[in-house]
DNA sequence: TTGGAAAGTCAACAACACTGACATAAAATT
DNA sequence: AATTTTATGTCAGTGTTGTTGACTTTCCAA
């Protein structure tokens, strides 16, 4: 039996620069980790969207469109990474059901600008404190120390040009 | 514009344990940030699995067989929390390709006992390299404390069930 | 005015989840 | 011994979300 808890085997080098020594098996248990917490993180919602008909995407677009309003499809898109067929699908029945509503460009007409109704807002509410509520009481749990940690490493673990969407975001509100 | 950054706010309550000020603003990042890691945690098994014709489906199977070799088949759909039908017919490709071999239980004959043949193991550590690399790497940069912070974020964010399957495993193994 | 970018549409397809119904074998219970 | 429960597997159908590829419309800009 491999013995691979307690707190990660460190050493000071000369620079000052902290080397670590990780066994795969700790590396191991991160992925796990990542995996039932993810499962955990979208739980909520998903009860949530289910009763409306609505699956995770249709969710990650109210999400995005409510973080940054008046988003282009082009550049939530981008955020997304998915591809417009497929995001189109989902605009489509959000407009529909009338909790987005897509205007015009006035500087370019061929851009449509995103917004949510008044219902959309109110779902984007309900998913996002449901959410927020699992959030807060893991921070809670975990202790603000903790919160600092989880917070740098799952920056360090997005890909590059993803961490540059969630800085523009994290600068301005929007973008 | 609202500034959310920053250490996080705290205070020391007579009892010596500390509370969380949290707004609504810093749990949305947190919640953002598991959105974009995940892609990033996820993006590059993906590649690898396209390339020979799977699934994430199939890499979750492939880890959980790895992890606990012998394992039961509904031993595999409590972790994995999906249906059966939806495991066996991941299972089925696997078997057929010989990455899984499945062998009926000696005590209890209803069962299956799962493993990972020569070629399932090779793959399973192609994927599991790629992952762990993109782990570490997110580990080095963020530090030793990031580190413990992260995984006790991760464990409070888990159902409570999902956290008795991780538990399990942390101390032994397999179950 | 012509080229190209932005947006939208249609069709086909695949992965992966779901439900429901049913079959088989073996263990457990009555 | 008969019945029920458990473990597994299978078939059929459905839904969400992703993909490609082809095509059109709109409209800015060189």
């Amino acid at each position: 039996m491999i013995c691979d808890e307690g707190v990660m085997s460190e050493r000071q080098s000369p620079g000052g620069q902290s080397l670590l020594f990780l066994t795969d098996e700790q590396l191991r248990k991160g992925i796990e980790a990542m995996f039932f917490a993810y499962r955990g993180f979208t739980a909520d919602p998903d009860r949530i969207l289910n009763k409306y008909g609505y699956g995770r995407a249709h969710h990650r677009a109210l999400h995005f469109i409510s973080r940054a309003p008046g988003t282009t499809v082009n550049n939530l898109l981008s955020i997304l990474g998915v591809t417009k067929q497929s995001l189109n699908r989902v605009l489509r029945t959000l407009i529909e059901d009338e909790l987005v509503e897509s205007r015009v460009g006035t500087r370019d007409k061929r851009e449509r600008h995103l917004f949510l109704t008044d219902a959309g807002t109110a779902l984007e509410q309900e998913l996002s404190d449901a959410q927020r509520e699992r959030m807060r009481q893991a921070y809670r749990e975990a202790g603000p120390e903790a919160v600092q940690g989880f917070r740098t490493v799952l920056e360090a673990m997005m890909d590059h040009d993803m961490q540059r969407h969630f800085t523009r975001m994290k600068d301005s509100g929007h973008d």
